[in-house]
DNA sequence: TGATATAGACCGACCGGTCTACTCACTCTC
DNA sequence: GAGAGTGAGTAGACCGGTCGGTCTATATCA
């Protein structure tokens, strides 16, 4: 709902009618609205970790390829929920004009993303996959800001081209 | 206002204060919410359309540095708002799950930019400076997606550094 | 029995939007 | 050419509905 919504058109008492949970445990569990959104955030970023923890340590393919197949997992995942783009996307966008602690929450989230995936890609520099004194920081953090426009235009369309675009483009580059 | 605080998040009150204007000249002269906004668009887009016009026909430049030099001014434009990024992709992206308006008006409004820096492309086929054959519908949509990433990016970090390295990384694959 | 959680009625604030009264430049008519 | 009439635009009080959040009462455990 929030990915659908965003956050400030997503009323409470929807969530509550949607889940059948009465309004006094949800505050039970939640400081106010904002903990609510940071939560789902949280619980969102485990389910990025448990994809990066599944494909970036996959031996049977080469670093460069684990990387990709990380982000095409994603866009498998993005089919699921129709083509609605990233939560951290929208979130982002939506909240951190207005909210610091969105902006240094959703921030974070992509900086984790990007370290995560700049390990793997100094694996493939080790083997020669990548050109020595490649900085693999800035490579890991243009692949996830570029994934994240390609996203957008995603939900825009209702269509996965542009994420597949993005990283035929991506991994072409990065190659040469 | 809107590119700040967002659609939702911005009262309609909140913008007759700042502008000292009452509400019955508000509703006068826009039908509802939704219709202030669809125009402020507009009047983003008449921007975006002058400076497109400004950058893509300066003879005095290679096709490729007209597209580089559009983008660079748009950065310098947003470094005049405080590096918040694009409101047509901050509306995208808010709305774009809950209002068939807006998304149809944002998709159509990167449409329309691509297709006039897809000119310019071919352009550049022409020259030779891009590979003949180059799908150059594809490539604009491309650098306006991963441009607007970047523009996320850039607003989640009040720093213009994501904007310039998507740049360098796509003129330079561009180039090969 | 005390802590934890459920349950939903209730609250004040604020939202987008409507309504009526009014101003004022301009036009039509006798 | 004076005066009534007209319609665009100004002005803000006001409205029903919805919002996030609180409150008290109750159920369910260890």
């Amino acid at each position: 709902m929030l990915l659908r919504q965003g956050y400030h058109d997503l009323g409470i008492a929807a969530v509550l009618e949607a889940t059948g949970i009465p309004k006094g445990s949800f505050y039970h569990h939640f400081a106010n609205k904002e903990d609510f959104g940071l939560q789902v955030i949280d619980l969102y970023m485990t389910q990025v970790h448990a994809g990066l923890d599944h494909c970036l340590v996959d031996e049977s393919r080469t670093p460069l390829d684990r990387v990709r197949r990380f982000f095409e997992l994603t866009e498998e995942k993005y089919r699921g929920e129709g083509y609605l783009g990233c939560l951290l996307g929208g979130l982002g966008q939506e909240l951190s004009g207005v909210s610091e602690a969105f902006r240094s929450k959703v921030e974070w989230c992509f900086c984790e993303i990007a370290r995560r995936i700049a390990n793997c890609l100094e694996e493939a520099v080790g083997l020669g996959d990548l050109a020595a004194g490649t900085d693999t920081r800035a490579m890991a953090d243009l692949l996830v800001n570029c994934w994240e426009g390609a996203a957008l235009r995603t939900r825009l369309r209702r269509d996965p081209a542009p994420l597949r675009q993005m990283l035929d483009f991506y991994f072409r580059g990065a190659a040469a």
